[in-house]
DNA sequence: ACCTGAACACCGTTCAAGT
DNA sequence: ACCTGAACACCGTTCAAGT
């Protein structure tokens, strides 16, 4: 084995599409997605904005990449997209596929923003969306009910699930929240004592303001469970 | 009754944060929501995009707005927010509600989108959710269940399931999914089996690529059922 | 082949000024 | 009290030009 010499700077790597979505993942992680414009990207890289266009279509293009660049990460999670062919336990399987695919996400926070703004699929994705219905088609599901289970999961099959009216600042949320509540009692009754009753836990990682591991896991679960009452019902009604 | 004059054109009429949220929504029904700029919603009302600062502090607030008079337009069409003191069928009183929250959206394709990107709720939604909490906490549930639901309703406790990856184009889309998915079929063997089998079909209402009406309600009653079977286990184990 | 400088079109928004 | 003209900062993007 020789010495390697010291990394060359950055500014004396060539650009390619896959530095410009990697150096796109940092940016947001650090400064966060409001930040990524195509003017910071190219700064990061020490470069003008312009020579993006080199490697990448268009800003729509470059998250797509940055999409795709997380789907492998995912993938490097799970040790590859598996579906085990003949493994009737699609419940396990799916469940913790899916929640892999949440680790990354909270890695990433701001990734479910980027995702939902997507309008089309890369391969990588499509890869990840044909392995989850694979594990439902082994473990018993016909094609239409894994259809429906597709859509019924949407993003937490990915591994998160977008809160409506996400507060930008959520400590700020819950003090107005309260504020107002506290006034309008009268109008809220429900939602004020349910509010009185249940704590949000400020601490647990979370990927909203309420979208935190239990929260999640409690909309999975409840899904996996129908899931499996419809498998059985359309199963038998085939015989 | 006396004869009324005509009515006086729009440039006489004082504008409003009413008369802007109704341009914003009638010109995002006409000419999409990509073409709803500050420019533009003043354009349809003959005056100029300053103008409409004096009446919003924002064009947040101005979505804002446009969101809290889509909820009034619920709000009417359900006949007020109805919470029935000791109504026990919570199931079908949610069903319903929400049904017809959907009829709503169906008009106005493109609020799911600005909804999204809602990150203050205002007074009128807060109302609607604590009547959707309220039908619960009537049939039965605890404050906790209740929070639980909410969050696994999501979007769909508005009427709509925003989808992933929706394309701009359906149809083109449609088209380019069967060549790409011909083409790889081999490595995406679950999903083209799926698709072959499954077919959608382009003519019925949906608010996204799949999200027709049948696809709600499955997964609404999917969610239902779920909430129901955790609404017995808790009341039953307080015993 | 890869990168850049200058410029364009289009945003939301400010501010001082009009009536 | 209500509306406007001019201007600013900041986008994504184009195009012809550099090396």
């Amino acid at each position: 084995m020789t010495v390697q010499p010291e990394p060359v700077p950055d500014q004396r790597i060539p650009l390619s599409a896959d530095r410009v979505h990697r150096a796109a993942i940092e940016l947001a992680d650090a400064e966060g997605i409001a930040a990524l414009t195509m003017r910071s990207v190219a700064g990061a890289l020490g470069v003008e904005a312009m020579s993006l266009y080199y490697h990448v279509a268009n800003k729509e293009a470059l998250l797509d990449g940055v999409v795709d660049t997380l789907l492998h990460e995912i993938e490097a999670e799970l040790g590859g997209f598996q579906v085990v062919k003949g493994e009737t336990d699609w419940r396990t399987a799916l469940r913790n596929t899916i929640l892999v695919a949440r680790t990354v996400m909270l890695r990433h926070p701001w990734a479910p923003t980027i995702i939902d703004t997507r309008t089309t699929m890369t391969f990588t994705l499509i890869r990840y969306f044909d392995s989850l219905l694979g594990i439902m088609i082994e473990g018993g599901f016909t094609n239409d009910l894994g259809h429906h289970a597709m859509h019924v999961l949407g993003s937490r099959g990915l591994g998160f699930n977008k809160e409506l009216f996400e507060p930008d600042d959520p400590q700020a949320a819950d003090d107005e929240t309260d504020a107002m509540l506290a006034d309008l009692a009268p109008q809220l009754p429900y939602l004020v004592a349910m509010l009185a009753d249940v704590a949000h836990d400020p601490t647990e990682d979370k990927l909203g303001w309420c979208d935190d591991q239990s929260e999640f896991e409690f909309a999975l679960d409840l899904i996996l469970d129908g899931l499996e009452t419809r498998r059985i019902s359309t199963t038998s009604a085939q015989h």
